[in-house]
DNA sequence: GTTATTCCTATTAAATCTATAGGGTAATAA
DNA sequence: TTATTACCCTATAGATTTAATAGGAATAAC
C-alpha cells in the first residue's frame, strides 16, 4: 500500500506545479484544496523543503513554491524521498541494500530473483515520469 | 515493503516445486530449509492449502504438496493471495476496486495517474512470471 | 511590536505485522 | 485398537510502522 505520506506528497507537488508562477502558497491553502490534515502535509513539505523539492518564505505572504522545473523531477527522486526504497526487498534494493540475514544465498533465491524484476519494472516507470507528466492540463 | 508472510510463502512454494516428485513434505522440513518459525509457516501454508496451490496428507508420512504444475502457477494469483492486492491505493485495483474518500474525481488525480502506470508495470512482470521460472536448477 | 506564517520536537493513537501459545482433529502404522 | 504423527484452528501478545496531534519557537512583513 502506498502510505498516506507519500498520497499527499504528490497531490501536494502536482498543486504546486500547477500554480501559474511559483509564488509562495500556504499550507493552509494546499491542505484544503487536496483535503489534507495541516498538520500532517506540514511535516509533509519540510521533508519536501529538505529534500531540495521545494523552497519556502517564512511570515506574511509566505509559502512553499517549486524550486525546480516540473519536468525535471523524476519520480524516482520523489518516491525515495516520501515512500522509501523502491525495492521491496533490500537485497534488491540499489540505494538501500542490505544482506537478508535469513538467506544463505541471494543467487539462488527465489524471492530475490522476483523481486529484481519488480524493482525493475517499478524503476522504469518512474525514471519516465515526471512531476510534469502528473499534471491534468 | 514485502511481508515476511509472502516472503516465506514464496520460499516455501519453490521448495516444494523444487522436490523431485510430489510426496508430501513436512512443514518442520520446509521450515528449517528456509529457515522459517516453523508456527508462522504453518498458518501460511494453510492458506495457501485453501487457495488450491497446495495439498495436503495426514498423519505418519503427511505434509504438503504442490498440486499444479509449477508453469502454471502465476505470480499474480500468489502475490493476490499471500500479499493482497497488487495496485498501490485502490482507486486502480482491478480485484480490490475502491473510491479513495478524499479525492474528489480520478480522473484528474496525479496519483491515480501515477499509480496506474505501476500496477500496470507490475501485473506484467507477475503475469509473465510462473512459479517454474523462480526455481535454479 | 504585532501579526501571520513556517519550522521543529515530542508524543499519542491506531493499525498492521510477526510470532507464539496451546490445544483440537484427522489420518496412518503397527 | 492404540499410539503416533502431523495437520488444523483460534486467540493473543509484542513489535513496528503509520497517521495524526499538540505546543511552541523562529522568522518576516507591515
Amino acid at each position: 500500500m502506498l502510505s498516506k505520506k507519500t498520497k499527499y506528497g504528490l497531490k501536494a507537488l502536482t498543486f504546486l506545479a500547477s500554480q501559474p508562477n511559483r509564488e509562495p502558497i500556504q499550507i493552509a491553502e494546499v491542505a484544503k484544496h487536496e483535503n489534507i490534515s495541516q498538520k500532517f502535509l506540514e511535516s509533509i513539505l519540510l521533508t519536501l523543503r529538505r529534500n531540495g523539492f521545494l523552497g519556502s518564505k517564512k511570515g506574511k505572504g509566505g509559502g512553499y513554491y517549486l524550486i525546480k522545473d516540473p519536468s525535471e523531477i523524476q519520480m524516482t527522486s520523489v518516491m525515495r524521498v516520501l515512500e522509501g526504497p523502491i525495492a521491496m526487498v533490500p537485497c534488491v534494493s540499489l540505494n538501500f541494500y542490505e544482506k537478508c540475514d535469513d538467506c544463505p544465498d541471494e543467487g539462488i533465491c527465489s524471492v530475490n530473483k522476483l523481486m529484481l524484476k519488480v524493482r525493475d519494472a517499478n524503476l522504469e516507470v518512474y525514471r519516465n515520469t515526471t512531476l510534469a507528466d502528473l499534471i491534468t492540463q
